[in-house]
RNA sequence: GGAAGGUUAGCUCAGUUGGGAGAGCAUCUGCCUUACAAGCAGAGGGUCACAGGUUCGAGCCCUGUACUUUCCACCA
C-alpha cells in the first residue's frame, strides 16, 4: 500500500524532518566528483548574534534557489555560511546588556574580562541565526561555517594587514575623521549616513584688529569657534578682497586669527567670509593644511567641550551651543539667526550625530586599490545584475577617500601594530611581538581594533582557508554568483573586489546578483523603531517555509525593492496548498508498483492530451532554465505557478479523470504514468523555490532518486516536442471555455448537461476529444455532423468550426441573434486590422518572416472565425 | 548639485532581444462537479504618467515635461 499524503497541507509536520534528513544524508556539501564543473556562493555573513530579518530571508532564499538549482543541474555546488562579528553592533550590545544588569561600563571591566563577555555573548547567541537560516531550508556546507574572528580569519586579516603595510598601503595618519560620540569611535564615510535636520545659520561679528569695523561670518555650528585659527575669504571676490592679511579678533575667546585667501570660498554664498576651524570640519582641514594653520580640538571623546572653550568647558556640544549664542548675542557679535536646513552626519549604527575631527587613526590608500576594482567592473570581468548597479559602484570608486579602518573598539581584529615606547620604533607583524628589535625593550600592541568591514572584504578566500592554498581555494575560487542587497555596495562589494584582486590576483566573483529592501505592506522600510518589521520566523510557524520562500521570490524583478504582505504571504500558501491536493489526488489514483508507473508509455499509447502537458512540461523546462541563466527568478517561478495551476491542476488532471477512473484499462494505466511523469517534472522544477514540499511529495510519489535534492534539473528534450497535439488540444480547450462561457452566461446549472452538435473541418480533433467534452464542458453526447440546422440550439462559432447545443427552452433568438452580430462585428474588426497591416508592403518587407507568418496564421483563424458567425447566422430564425 | 529607479486593472506588481498588454488580491455571477471553498467555472475592469521623435510597427528605443523614491556629494 502507496503511503498517503496528510489530508491537510502542514508545513510544520514535516519541514524540520526533510531538513535533518538532508543534513544526514549530506546533500549540501559539494560533490567530490572532479569532473563535474564547480559553483560556488559565499554567504553575505549575518551578525554573529543578530536575528533572522525579512532581508536576510530573501538574500537567503534567491541563493539558496541558485544553489540548489546548479546543484540539480550537475555542478559541484559549494555554499559557504558563516558569521561576521559585527564590531560595534556587537560590542553596544553587549556594554547596553553589562549596564542594565550590572551598572557596568567596558572600562570598569578592562579590555581582558569585557572580551570575555562578548565572546561568552557569541557564544550563547552566535547559533540562533545559523539556525534560523536553517529553518529557511538554507542548503549551506554547514561542515564549513566560519566566523570573521576565528583562528583562520583573523590570520587572513594579519596577512593581509602587513601586505598592505609593506606595500605602503596602509599607514597610519594625522586627519579629520567621523567621530561617533556615542559609540567612541572612528567612522569611516561610509559609515556615516547623511540626514537633513532644521537648524540655524547664525551671523557673528568678529572684529578687525586695530579697526573699528568687523567681518560678519555666518555658521551652523558655531561652538567650533573656539577651533578657529582663519576666516577664509575668495582671492577673486571684490566685496572681501580688502580683508586678506589682515587680522581678526574671535570674539569671546579674545584671540587672534588671520584672514586667508582660499577659492574652497564660493564668491556670492553667504557673507563670502569663511570661520576655518581645521580641527572640526573636512574642507576646513584641508584649508588649514594649505595655509598651515593650527588645529584646535575643542571637544572631548564623548563631545562635551574642553579647555579650549573656556568657561564652556565640560558642556555638551549643543548646550555649549545653545549657551555661547546667548553670550554672544548679549555682547552685541549676533547679527542675527536665520533657519537653515542642512545635512548633518549620523553614525549609521546608533544614529547619533557624527563629530568631525582630527586624530590619529590608520588608513588605506586606496587609488591604487581601486583602479584594478573599477576596470574589472568595465571590462565585464564582474557583472552587475541588474547592470544599472555597476554606475552605483563607479560612483563610488572614482571618488573615493582613503579608508579609515581604525576602530576605538575593544571587539574586532587588535591591529598588528607594536609600538616600542623607549625607543619610539614600531613594527608592524604578522605574529605577536614583545620585545622591540631596535632596542630589546618592551613593546605594547596598537588598543585600536580594525574595521569590521576589513575582515568582510577578505571572506570570499578566507573562507576558503587562505593564505594556505588549499583545495578549497583552487577549486572554488573565484566564486561565481555573490547575491546581496544594493545597500552595501560600498560597504561590502567594492572592498570584496579590490581585495580579491589586490591579495588573490583574481576576482572574488564572477556575477553580482542585486536585489532591494522587503518593506512593509504600505511600502516603508521595516526597522525597530518602527515597530513594522515582520519576524520570518513567525511567517514559517504560520505558513511555512515554502511558502515564504514563494512570496520572497515571485512577481519581483531583480534590483527591485518589493512588499510583502498577508495577501501575498497568503496566496504562496495557497498555491502550495494547492500543489499539495493535486498530489493527494495522484497518489489516491496510484494502486500500480513503482516499477509499472514509473516508466513513461510509449508515443503509440499517449493521448493527444498526454502529449499536449508532456510537451507543455518542456517547454516549461526550457522557459525555467532560461530564466535562472538571467538570474529572473520571478520569472521562472511564475511559469512554474502557472503551469502547475492552469495547465496541470485545471487542465490537464481533469482532462485525465475519465481515464483514470476507468479502473484497470490500459488507458488509465497510461493516464497515471502520464500524471507521475509530469508531477514529478513539476517537483523538480519547483524543488529550489520551495524545497520541502517538493521533498515530502516527491518521496511519496514512485520515484528513482533518493531525493528531489540530488535528482536531475529537468532540460529541454527535442524528442518531446509535439506540436500538432498541442494545436489539437489547444482547440479543444477553446472550445471548452467557449462552451463554459455561454452557459454561464445563460445561467445553465452545470448539472444540466446538453447534446453537442460540431460542424468542422477538424474531424478527428473532436472524435479523439469526446470523453473531455463530456466531463468539462456538460456534453452528454457529442455529435459530429455535416450541418446543422441551428433553429433551436445556442450556436458558438470558433476557428475550430461550429458549435450548436440545444437548449431551445432557453434560448432567446432576439438575444442570439444579436450577441452572434457583435462577435461578427468585433470578429470583422480584427480581419480588418491584420489584412490592412499584411498588405502594408513595409511590414512584409522589413518584418522577420517568423512574425508575419504568425500574422497570416491569425489571420487565418479569424476568417476561419468568420465563416463560423456567417454559418450560424444564416441558421438563426 | 550629480546619478539611478518608479509612474501599466481598484490595490500590489510582472511584462526577458520592439510584433495589439498579464498575475495575485479585491469586485460581480454561478457552483459543495467524488484532490483542493486555502477550491471550481465564468465576467467586468487599463488612451501602459504627459508631449514629441525613430520605426512598417512602441508599454518596451530616443528627447523633453510632471510627479515620486532612493543613492552620492554638499556652501561655511
Amino acid at each position: 500500500m502507496r503511503e498517503e499524503l496528510a489530508k491537510n497541507y502542514d508545513p510544520s509536520q514535516f519541514e524540520d524532518r526533510i531538513y535533518a534528513k538532508w543534513c544526514e544524508k549530506g546533500y549540501f556539501a559539494p560533490d567530490s566528483d572532479e569532473k563535474k564543473p564547480a559553483f560556488s556562493i559565499v554567504i553575505p555573513p549575518p551578525n554573529v548574534t543578530g536575528q533572522l530579518h525579512m532581508g536576510h530571508a530573501l538574500d537567503q532564499t534567491l541563493q539558496d534557489i541558485i544553489v540548489r538549482t546548479k546543484r540539480m543541474q550537475g555542478y559541484s555546488t559549494l555554499w559557504v555560511p558563516g558569521t561576521d562579528h559585527a564590531g560595534i553592533a556587537t560590542q553596544i550590545k553587549v556594554e547596553e546588556n553589562l549596564r542594565v544588569n550590572e551598572g557596568l561600563s567596558r572600562y570598569d571591566l578592562g579590555r581582558e574580562k569585557f572580551l570575555d563577555r562578548v565572546w561568552d555573548w557569541k557564544h550563547q547567541y552566535g547559533n540562533r541565526i545559523i539556525n534560523q537560516l536553517k529553518k529557511l531550508g538554507s542548503s549551506c556546507d554547514w561542515s564549513r561555517e566560519r566566523f570573521t574572528m576565528d583562528e583562520g580569519c583573523s590570520r587572513a586579516v594579519r596577512e593581509v594587514f602587513v601586505n598592505l603595510y609593506d606595500k605602503g598601503l596602509i599607514y597610519r595618519g594625522h586627519r579629520i575623521i567621523n567621530w561617533c560620540p556615542r559609540c567612541l569611535t572612528a567612522l569611516s564615510d561610509a559609515e556615516v549616513e547623511y540626514k537633513d535636520q532644521p537648524g540655524f545659520f547664525w551671523h557673528i561679528k568678529y572684529p578687525i584688529k586695530d579697526e573699528d569695523g568687523y567681518v560678519e561670518i555666518a555658521t551652523t555650528r558655531p561652538e567650533t569657534m573656539f577651533g578657529d585659527t582663519a576666516v577664509a575669504v575668495n582671492p577673486d571676490d571684490e566685496n572681501t578682497k580688502h580683508l586678506i592679511g589682515k587680522t581678526l579678533i574671535l570674539p569671546i575667546v579674545n584671540r587672534e586669527i588671520p584672514v586667508v585667501a582660499d577659492d574652497y570660498v564660493e564668491i556670492g554664498f553667504g557673507t563670502g567670509c569663511v570661520k576655518i576651524t581645521p580641527a572640526h570640519d573636512p574642507n576646513d582641514f584641508l584649508v588649514g593644511q594649505r595655509h598651515n594653520l593650527e588645529q584646535i580640538k575643542v571637544m572631548n571623546d564623548d563631545a562635551t567641550m574642553n579647555a579650549y572653550a573656556g568657561k564652556y568647558e565640560g558642556m555638551d556640544r549643543y548646550a555649549c551651543r545653545k549657551a555661547l549664542v546667548a553670550d554672544l548675542e548679549a555682547a552685541g557679535y549676533l547679527v542675527k539667526t536665520e533657519p537653515h536646513d542642512h545635512n548633518v552626519g549620523t553614525c549609521y549604527r546608533c544614529g547619533t550625530t557624527v563629530e568631525p575631527m582630527t586624530s590619529d587613526q590608520w588608513f588605506v590608500k586606496m587609488k591604487p586599490l581601486a583602479e584594478p576594482a573599477i576596470k574589472a567592473v568595465e571590462n565585464g570581468s564582474i557583472k552587475f545584475v541588474p547592470e544599472r548597479f555597476s554606475k552605483n559602484y563607479f560612483n563610488w570608486m572614482n571618488n573615493i577617500l582613503d579608508w579609515c579602518i581604525s576602530r576605538q573598539l575593544w571587539w574586532g581584529h587588535r591591529i598588528p601594530a607594536f609600538y616600542c615606547d623607549a625607543c619610539g620604533h614600531m613594527e608592524v607583524s604578522k605574529t605577536d611581538v614583545t620585545v622591540c628589535k631596535k632596542c630589546g625593550g618592551a613593546v605594547r600592541q596598537e588598543e585600536d581594533v580594525l574595521d569590521t568591514w576589513f575582515s568582510s572584504a577578505l571572506w570570499p578566500f578566507s573562507t576558503m582557508g587562505w593564505p594556505d592554498k588549499t583545495e578549497d581555494l583552487e577549486r572554488y575560487y573565484p566564486t561565481s554568483t555573490l547575491v546581496t542587497g544594493y545597500d552595501i555596495i560600498t560597504f561590502w562589494v567594492s572592498r570584496m573586489i579590490f581585495s580579491g584582486l589586490e591579495h588573490m590576483g583574481e576576482k572574488p566573483f564572477s556575477t553580482v546578483l542585486i536585489h532591494g529592501l522587503v518593506r512593509d505592506a504600505q511600502g516603508r522600510k521595516m526597522s525597530k523603531s518602527l515597530g513594522n518589521g515582520i519576524d520570518p520566523l513567525k511567517i514559517i510557524e504560520q505558513y511555512g517555509a515554502d511558502a515564504l520562500r514563494f512570496a520572497l521570490a515571485t512577481g519581483n524583478a531583480p534590483g527591485n525593492d518589493m512588499r510583502f504582505s498577508d495577501e501575498k504571504i497568503e496566496s504562496a500558501r495557497n498555491f502550495a496548498n494547492k500543489l499539495w491536493n493535486a498530489s493527494r489526488f495522484v497518489l489516491m489514483n496510484l494502486k500500480e508498483s513503482d516499477e509499472e508507473l514509473l516508466k513513461l508509455p510509449a508515443d503509440a499509447e499517449l493521448a493527444p492530451e498526454d502529449k499536449w502537458i508532456i510537451s507543455s512540461l518542456n517547454k516549461l523546462a526550457k522557459t525555467v532554465n532560461e530564466n535562472i541563466e538571467n538570474y529572473e527568478i520571478g520569472v521562472a517561478l511564475g511559469e512554474i505557478y502557472s503551469f502547475t495551476w492552469d495547465t496541470f491542476c485545471d487542465w490537464y488532471i481533469e482532462m485525465a479523470k475519465s481515464r483514470i477512473f476507468a479502473e484497470g484499462t490500459p488507458e488509465a494505466l497510461t493516464a497515471k504514468r502520464v500524471l507521475v511523469y509530469v508531477l514529478s517534472g513539476i517537483l523538480k522544477l519547483l524543488h529550489p523555490y520551495m524545497p520541502f514540499i517538493t521533498e515530502e511529495i516527491f518521496e511519496a510519489l514512485p520515484h528513482t532518486e533518493e531525493s528531489v535534492m540530488i535528482a536531475r534539473y529537468p532540460e529541454y528534450d527535442e524528442t518531446l516536442n509535439y506540436e500538432s497535439d498541442e494545436e489539437e488540444v489547444r482547440r479543444i480547450i477553446g472550445c471548452i471555455t467557449a462552451i463554459r462561457a455561454r452557459r454561464a452566461e445563460m445561467n445553465i446549472a452545470p448539472s444540466k448537461k446538453a447534446k453537442l452538435f460540431v460542424v468542422t473541418k477538424y474531424k478527428s480533433t473532436f472524435e479523439n476529444a469526446g470523453k473531455m467534452l463530456e466531463k468539462l464542458a456538460s456534453v452528454s453526447e457529442l455529435n459530429i455532423v455535416e450541418s446543422y440546422d441551428s433553429d433551436d440550439a445556442v450556436a458558438i462559432a470558433t476557428d475550430s468550426g461550429n458549435l450548436y447545443i440545444p437548449l431551445a427552452d432557453v434560448v432567446d433568438f432576439e438575444k442570439e441573434r444579436a450577441r452572434l452580430t457583435a462577435e461578427y462585428e468585433k470578429n470583422e474588426g480584427e480581419i480588418l486590422r491584420l489584412e490592412k497591416k499584411l498588405s502594408n508592403e513595409g511590414f512584409i518587407a522589413k518584418a522577420p518572416a517568423a512574425v508575419v507568418e504568425g500574422e497570416r496564421g491569425k489571420l487565418a483563424k479569424y476568417i476561419e472565425t468568420r465563416a463560423a458567425l456567417t454559418e450560424a447566422l444564416s441558421k438563426l430564425k
